[in-house]
This record gives structure tokens, C-alpha cells and sequence, in this order.
DNA sequence: CTTCGGTAAATTGTATGCAAATAGCTCATA
DNA sequence: TATGAGCTATTTGCATACAATTTACCGAAG
């Protein structure tokens, strides 16, 4: 994608990564990927590097290793989403939004609308990152926008990391539902400067992913984004 | 200072990067680091990379170069410190602490209180770093843990930022005072199982900073901590 | 069968070579 | 003075060499 070698290589192995692929505990040697990616060892480090620095790689004194998550991991990363969410939509409302921004989140809560009552269910997760994206960016402060992305560097953490996942279940439409309901009464308290009720209503979205998580775990169910906790059954 | 070579620049570069000796905007050239600190380019571009992922450089097509910040930057930083904090506090306290963890805690509080009552300042940092790691650890999320840590990163943000800097103002003493009242606090709503009181209390103890902020910039002192901050007159 | 030692193979951290890209300089032109 | 073209010297990104370390394998001892 990158022109850069070293960015090329960065987004291959992370997707590699995050799609289960590559399972937590295996260990990548750079002189194998190297050969296996037609590279010298040299950007191959650097994108190990920065993936270490996401918290994707582990590395010890010989080398790098996919790191494997807990469960409770799994819900603290959610937790952690919710809370710097939480924290943009409330500075959002209590700085207050200027017409173009109440627009563009009321447009993106109706496309919302459209593609979860058509099903279109492939366009739902661009345009619910877009939504939470923009909340970020409403708080205007470029450090929490920062810090809420990077939250989302988990596969198992990020706002649209479980809809897709259960895709056949039944709870699919109904966690659709609820999740849009949050969207539009955040969407109101932003609008009315209401400021600890937007946070509140955040962090109550992201427990929407807990319950996801659970269910997945207890139906024996392995959606890629679980593949790198260790008891997943 | 590690054995490895990219370890012992990279703790270099840090500190000369946060102590305001590489001023923001500067340009850092690996060809020229290299013969500087006696190393070659490999270990250097490792820690440059490394210290982008940190948020203290910037890379463009052709380079690292010191990051800038707003002082708007500066009170975000210290906003979501007190966030990460306060959400650690929190849930210490909604999950509850054993004897050890109290005990530590107050043993932390014992010697902080010896510290600023004797004046002994070049003590404080230290004390002071590790009461809020304590803090942080109590949480039992490791994720949480991580990321208050993280959040420490630039020189403005973290925990005794401040305090050392304002040495001899009398403004130090009396924030000093606050500040272990706060602490005082914290630990007793942790205690008490108050986690909305602990959080309110981390976060109120986090906007002590600010002020500090605010009294160095109207005082036209400039600390080594906001060297980085463009407009910091 | 398990555990320990020792040798061979693989891998890493670092140094360095090289082509391509970038920055800086000189000087002509408006 | 300001602007810009063209040339030179750096500097970077990547490839690769090499020593030191780590891992893997294998046979001997318990």
C-alpha cells in the first residue's frame, strides 16, 4: 500500500495478525520473513518495530512474538475505548459543536439508519467508525482523537470489531439496534450540551461489545477478532 | 542504560529531548547521530522509530524532527492523565483492595507527608511517581496500567511534571500541600469502596498541573518541561 | 523415558555499501 | 530584493556482510 517498503510490509503483517493468521505465541523471524515477503531484513525490523509499539508484538531478547491476550484484557480494552470515547463526547458537548459538525453526525446517523433497516450489513462498519471518528474529532483535542484511535488497535476493540463477527446470530440485528439507539441519544446530548450524559452514554455503547464478547465466548463461538485470547475454548 | 546499543540511544535521545537540550522543530539526522554517540545508523533509526511511536518526533518524507506542541496540547495531556488515573482509582476502588495494597498505599502516604514536611524535595519526584503507579497497579488491568504509564510519556504530563519545576516559587509548598491532600483522599475513598469519588479526586488532583501550567507561562518562567510548547513566550 | 551437554544451524544486532531522494547552494533573471 | 533553475553534497531507505548469541538437534547418562 505504502510506497515505503517498511509500510508495506507494516500493514501485511498486521492484518496477518489481527485476522488470526498469524496466532498469538508465534514467533516471527525476520530472515524468514525477509524471503517470504521478497525483503531485506531491514524494513521488515521497522515494521516489527512499530507493531511492538502497538502492542501487537511482544519482544524478548531473541526476537518478536504475537502477543496472546487474556480475556479480561479483552474486556479492559473495550472498557478503556469506552472511557476516552466517553471523555471526547463529553468535551464535545460542553465545548459545543457548530452547525456543520451537528450536521455531519446527524447525516452519518442516517445513513446508519438506512443501511441497518436495508441490511446492508458490509457498509455498516466504515460508517460506524466514521461516526465514532467523528466524535473524536469533536472534542477537539488532536491528543484524546490520538488516544482514541489508538484504542482501537486491538482486533477485539475497536467500535466495529464485533457486529460483523456475529453475523448470523439473531443478536446481530438487535445489537444493531440498541447500538443505534446510543448513537442517536449521544448525537442529542452533544446537541444539548449535556455533557456528562454523552459520556455516560458511550461508555454504556462499549459494554454493547462486552455483552458481544460474552456471547461469542459462551456459544463456543471463535470470531477472528478473538484469535489471539488465550482461553477462547 | 541497556546492553544493547538502540537502548542506550534511545534513553539518551529521551532525555535530551525532554530536558529541552534538542528544542522542537530541530531536525535529527541519523548519519549525523551516528558518528555523535558512536554507534551506526542501524541502532539509531531503531530508537528514532521508537521514539515517534512515543509522540516526541514527527517523521516526514525525509526525517525525524522534535515535535511542537500547543499549550492546549499541554492541558489535553495532563486532562487525560487525570482521566486514565481516575479511572485506574476507580476501579480499585469498586473492586477492593487487600490489606497489602492498603498498606502500601499508606506507607507511600507516611513518607510523602516525612518528605514535605522536611523540605526534602529531591525526594518527592520519586515517592510521588510511585504512589501513582500504585494507583495504577491497584486497578488490576493491566491495560489501564499500561496506558497510565504511557500517558506519562511527554515531559509536561506526568505525575511531578510540575512541582519540581516550580522549586522555588512559594506557590510549591502550598501546591505540595494540596496535592498530598488529594492523595490523602484518594486513598481513603478507595478504602471506602468509592470509585466516582476516587475518579473525581484523580481528576481534580490532575488539574493541579494546570494550574502550575498556567503560573509558569503568566511568570514568563520557562521550565525544561515546556520547552517542547511553541507559545510558551 | 527423561534430562543434560555439546555441536551445528539459524537468527539476531550492528556495521556498512549503494542507489535514489532531499536539501542547500550558486547564480541568473525578473 | 525576490524568485527560481540547476548543480552538488548530504542523507535516507534498503540490501547485505559478519560476529555473537540463541535455538535445535542428537546422543549419553541417569
Amino acid at each position: 500500500m505504502g510506497d515505503l517498503q517498511w509500510k508495506s510490509v507494516l500493514y501485511q503483517l498486521r492484518s496477518r495478525i489481527v485476522s488470526g493468521e498469524l496466532t498469538c505465541g508465534t514467533k516471527l523471524r525476520a530472515s524468514h520473513l525477509a524471503e517470504q515477503m521478497n525483503a531485506s531484513r531491514t524494513p521488515i525490523s521497522e515494521a516489527l518495530i512499530k507493531l511492538e509499539g502497538e502492542g501487537l508484538l511482544v519482544r524478548d531478547k531473541s526476537g518478536f512474538t504475537v502477543r496472546s491476550f487474556a480475556l479480561s484484557d479483552v474486556y479492559d480494552a473495550i472498557d478503556l475505548r469506552g472511557l476516552l470515547e466517553g471523555a471526547a463526547a463529553q468535551r464535545a458537548a460542553e465545548r459545543g459543536i457548530d452547525a456543520a459538525g451537528l450536521t455531519r453526525l446527524h447525516n452519518l446517523l442516517a445513513e446508519l439508519d438506512q443501511v441497518i433497516s436495508a441490511g446492508r450489513v458490509g457498509e455498516y462498519d466504515q460508517l460506524n467508525v466514521d461516526f465514532h471518528k467523528s466524535i473524536a474529532e469533536l472534542s477537539g483535542s488532536e491528543i484524546l482523537v490520538a488516544e482514541v484511535q489508538r484504542s482501537y488497535r486491538f482486533p477485539f476493540a475497536g467500535p466495529s470489531a464485533f457486529p460483523a463477527a456475529l453475523n448470523d446470530s439473531e443478536r446481530f440485528q438487535e445489537s444493531l439496534v440498541i447500538g443505534q439507539h446510543h448513537h442517536q441519544q449521544v448525537v442529542a446530548a452533544i446537541a444539548d450540551g449535556a455533557g456528562s450524559r454523552a459520556a455516560a452514554l458511550m461508555v454504556e455503547h462499549a459494554k454493547l461489545a462486552h455483552q458481544n464478547v460474552a456471547f461469542a465466548v459462551k456459544a463456543h463461538v471463535a470470531p477472528p477478532q478473538l484469535a489471539l485470547v488465550r482461553e477462547a475454548h
